[in-house]
DNA sequence: TGTACATCAGTGAACGCGCGTTCACTGATGTAC
DNA sequence: TGTACATCAGTGAACGCGCGTTCACTGATGTAC
């Protein structure tokens, strides 16, 4: 509580952390200004001295959410070391781990269905983030037999959905249409396939 | 416009389209029954003599998407001819060809959160298009040398995955993190990556 | 065929509620002298 | 150090709105005689 402000010190920060709380609850549709502001202590007026209103107090989640995810990625991927297959692998968990840590800012980041290009601030993150998913993706495609590789951005999106797969269907407390294997087996392991089809791991 | 009922004729299926259509619009969360009421020319009060309330309006539109849904994998399936994996394929370009059809029921199926254990329909329903698809990976796995063949669930989990991340991430007008692929063309090469990782489609 | 009656799909008004947003305000904090 | 003032974060009341749901009702339809 180092640093206490005129009246509640940090009410913006602890606003975007009750929304965040709310949208892994309810969803992004489920969210409202109102609650946020109650679960922080405040008066729902207040929250106008911070955010233009409810949707950007939204995309204000989303933005911290893609510089998290950029982070992590990042992190994960290392460089390309010490293969750019294992990696890779890496970034598969990473991915999995983000959207369990963070719901909230996973859920405001893909489900809250506003446009990464609503400002520039959330356009810069998400193509941050993007970028390093499709830099490692490059890294990985350049041990691919030239004849037959796919255009690396094919290779991203195959990725991307089979992880926003897993996590919309089998990481979520998605009531019935389960299954057996936890997320991270069944990500780990239909990545495993999948790029044993594009020849980057030995058939056996 | 055969059989005109009482006053409205066939409210019940009239409400269940307009559910849908707003469903599609709007998204689960969204919807109101009053708006739903409304384009189906009645007052909302009307909609308590066909339906318990808003939420079992949704389980209709779903026990709806459920039954079209498998008939649409068990046509595409056909028996598994004329070979396992021709009908795979034709499994996995239905699901997309339903999801883009009746984006309505898709999203009260898989994205508005209840629970397919709601009430028996819904559950039948739900299961009986998941024996479709199980049914269609365990003839598939058959034909996978044994030694090195994953369970047919997880297979059918994969395919799951990666059938519902295309048509999240980009099947929908999401804007932003659009790719320069289509859908159609993403779940195809993506699944033919797979199945070549799983040694049903030769190397080259 | 005509009449009396029962049924019940849909009406219209009302309810309590929580929403996002606005506005004039107040009072704690920071600053100038 | 003390006082006067400016700033501005948060308040509290109010707004108009649409929501899901209830209830007594009405009037078109179907049925029995």
């Amino acid at each position: 509580m180092a640093k206490q402000g005129y009246h509640h010190g940090n009410l913006r920060q602890a606003l975007v952390t009750a929304a965040l709380d709310l949208i892994a609850a309810r969803g992004p549709q489920g969210f409202t200004l109102s609650e946020a502001a109650k679960e922080a202590g405040v008066t729902p007026a207040a929250v106008y001295r911070h955010f233009a209103g409810r949707e950007d107090l939204i995309a204000e989640c989303a933005r911290q959410g893609y510089a998290i995810y950029a982070d992590l990625m990042e992190h994960a991927w290392n460089g390309g070391q010490p293969s750019a297959l294992a990696a890779f692998g890496a970034i598969g968990r990473a991915y999995l781990a983000f959207a369990k840590k963070f719901p909230g800012h996973y859920m405001a980041m893909f489900e809250s269905g506003l446009s990464p290009n609503r400002s520039p601030e959330l356009a810069n993150g998400a193509a941050r983030a993007e970028a390093v998913v499709m830099r490692a993706t490059q890294a990985l495609s350049a041990h691919i037999p030239a004849a037959r590789r796919p255009p690396a951005s094919m290779v991203a999106a195959h990725i991307r959905a089979l992880s926003h797969g897993v996590v919309e269907l089998y990481a979520r407390g998605t009531p019935g249409g389960q299954s057996p294997y936890s997320p991270d087996d069944l990500l780990e392991s239909g990545i495993g396939v999948y790029l044993r089809g594009l020849g980057l791991i030995a058939p056996d």
